[in-house]
DNA sequence: ATCATTTGTAACAAGATAGGTTACGTGTCT
DNA sequence: AGACACGTAACCTATCTTGTTACAAATGAT
């Protein structure tokens, strides 16, 4: 397995429904992320039980944002998607009998936890209304360049 | 498999080197740590090409520090044993067409860039002959209380 | 010289987790 | 009733660390 991307993939959607007139199927979501229907429901579940997108059931159905991207920080679907471990590295048991042991993971886990701390600061501190700025700055047009077909039809 | 204890897990044995007598043999290792022979030369392979520890084969061989603790760092285990991954989370691809998409990976990677240099920085700083102080300061008697019996015999 | 000891390494299995796929149930609009 | 779309379970795949087995090579003891 590779890196866990839920957390790119949600912020990435996000912002597009909210530039879509309509709601937007997991069919059309699937294809803008390069994967199928059934992982945008299983990742977008945990957003919609945390109040940030609803979804709706039968003909005509689909995704809808619930609130502005302004009010919706990075932290926020972190903690919607479970905040899976940000780190790869750690100990190898989780409470040591070895002392020694116990002074390596004290001092690796003190540098890590800085570290998650300043990250997770980062997170609440950015919207994603912030990156949709970024994006606008980026292409003023106001239109992304490859999900045209998905965004404008549907 | 969980999380990358490498890291970890070499910091343990290297203190304990450092309080040994004499060379210890993978075999004793592998025992300090709950794991194998295997995996001890496969991993402590890193430590020895970068001049960290030297490895004599054949009868009364074994492992040996070919250095003193306060001249190796956190960082420079981190980059012996081919420095992993620090992160779980990340973009699902690496060069996205998509401009939302870009601009969604490239402040996510600021924050993580950011965290990521901390921690490197904290890695840089901390040698591992810290964390032995650490370890002295609570167990005043200077001997780890688990593996007296492997690290006194051998 | 022979044998026990110990590292060096290749090859493969196990375990964990995100992601991909198939199948089927349920709700909703036409 | 039928088409559409979400909800979810079940199972497979890919990837990476770790665990295990097997064997070659080096070294010291007898």
């Amino acid at each position: 397995m590779r890196r866990d991307s839920r957390l790119s993939r949600m912020l990435h959607v996000l912002i597009h429904m909210d530039r879509h007139y309509k709601r937007a199927t997991s069919e059309t979501i699937s294809k803008m992320l390069g994967t199928n229907a059934v992982v945008v429901r299983r990742t977008m579940a945990g957003l919609r039980d945390s109040g940030y997108v609803r979804s709706e059931q039968g003909h005509g159905g689909g995704w809808e944002l619930a609130r502005g991207l302004d009010q919706i920080t990075l932290f926020d679907i972190y903690e919607a998607i479970g905040k899976p471990p940000l780190f790869a590295i750690g100990p190898s048991v989780d409470q040591p009998e070895c002392l020694v042991e116990q002074a390596v993971d004290a001092k690796l886990g003190d540098a890590l936890k800085e570290a998650e701390a300043l990250l997770l600061e980062r997170l609440r501190t950015i919207t994603i209304a912030d990156i949709a700025a970024d994006f606008d700055r980026r292409m003023p047009e106001g239109r992304c360049n490859i999900h045209t077909e998905q965004s404008a039809s549907a």
